[in-house]
DNA sequence: AGCTACCTTTCCGCATACTGGAAGCGGGAT
DNA sequence: ATCCCGCTTCCAGTATGCGGAAAGGTAGCT
């Protein structure tokens, strides 16, 4: 809050972030506290995107996110454009093997769910399609930091580790291997809460580099051979509809 | 552009509006040129929409629509919070009938798609996903107008009523007439460009009002009356998911 | 009814944050 | 080597956004 300069675009954004995160309608009063804007201030800039679309209002005049606003995300290449895609092979995957089926793309230093279908097994999952996790402790984002910008990779590696607190912790120098086995194999593992196991690899956009990755949850109890054969499978296919290269190892 | 006065706020949302509408990239320049924005100007407000990632720029520099702003419209009740009440349903539907399923809420004087599943044959269908089109010239269109606000219906039953080149034209009187059918039987169904029908039908919210409907697109030749049955059930059960009152029949 | 409490909306003088032309930079084409 | 086009930085002027104060609204309590 301290260096976040005054804007009347950084105050909007940061309102339209507050009744996202809400989840439900906000008051105004409940978004200028949430949001830190004064007021006032609060009051002409929501009525501004009231009036564009971005924010709308229900019969009790609370505000919610607008239609027109997610008209525009419509447009999200890495996101919609990338789901569009990869759907009708998730949604095969999904039927063939009946276990949790997740996409997710990386942003800066964290992975965000795209689109996923829950088993009934996994239906406690934790995570929600537009959600951000750490890169390191999930099989989906180790794969997605083993191919991101080197230094991107130095920062995470060398920075605090933390796990999830059903997790073992992990040292830099076990990650750095880690990492180096993923983009040696094609793919990643990881347990999650010890009852399932987390496969996932990449998938590589037009120009060969690494634009997302797929995963594919199973029980602990069952060899992930089979599964990991067909996820890749279906990672392959998904890559090619997206008109990467056929080349046999490519990495970004 | 005459009446709509000068405010950052304005331009970054036409900003985004115009990246959108673009489909793919866009340099600064053609951002500017086509929002009529100034380019210094453009530059300034792009480069903040960037910093918070509601744009993002490719590896020519080219700007697109950011994964963040996609996060925040995950939040919008109408399309995404319905969407995924009525995915399952839909699903369903399609996968039993094989025809297309289309699911559209009212936005102002427009219906928005909001998710739709193809069958191969009317995969030439011209809608989209976050598209917007005219109330009056569609069945689905039409149950959400005949839902829609008194004096709403008032403006367009009196307005210019423009249909598609392939339909034929309506009068004030028959429409109507039409509003007033749809509204006692339940359903609406037009003519697609002469080879197909749309059948829609409306759900309800938890207030028993109508917030979206649903559709199928039948050939022709194919008698609608099973298929019909089949989509009402599968909005009734939507409805019921919204917590709609299970009153027999109730209009707002 | 009257009172209280809270939320929304309007008002307005102040000054800050936005503006956009001009000029400098860089890279690709001729 | 020169031109062209797009991106970025600079800067002085002022339009535009700011937010406290006070006026409407509405609901709940005594």
């Amino acid at each position: 809050m301290a260096d976040e300069r005054r804007s009347v675009l950084r105050r909007a954004l940061r309102i339209l972030e507050t009744v996202k995160d809400a989840g439900g309608a906000l008051s105004l009063s409940d978004i200028s506290r949430r949001s830190g804007v004064p007021l006032t201030t609060t009051f002409r800039i929501a009525a501004e995107l009231h009036e564009w679309g971005a924010l709308e209002r229900d019969d009790a005049g609370a505000y919610r996110i607008g239609l027109r606003l997610w008209e525009v995300a419509t447009g999200t290449p890495r996101s919609v454009g990338l789901q569009r895609v990869a759907l009708p092979f998730m949604l095969d995957l999904f039927e063939t093997t009946h276990r949790g089926v997740h996409l997710a793309v990386r942003e800066k230093d964290q992975v965000v769910f795209v689109e996923r279908f829950l088993s009934s097994e996994t239906a406690t999952d934790r995570t929600w399609v537009g959600g951000r996790y750490e890169l390191h402790s999930t099989a989906i984002g180790l794969v997605l930091l083993a191919h991101a910008p080197w230094d991107l990779q130095e920062e995470i590696v060398t920075g605090p580790l933390t796990m999830p607190s059903w997790s073992s912790p992990i040292t830099e120098r076990e990650l750095r291997q880690t990492l180096a086995d993923i983009r040696r194999t094609g793919y990643a593992t990881t347990p999650i809460r010890q009852e399932h196991l987390s496969v996932a690899t990449p998938i590589h956009g037009s120009k060969g580099t690494v634009v997302a990755a797929l995963s594919l949850i199973l029980p602990l109890a069952e060899s992930y051979g089979p599964r990991l054969a067909h996820l890749q499978g279906t990672a392959r296919g998904v890559s090619r509809a997206l008109g990467a290269p056929q080349a046999r190892r490519k990495d970004g």
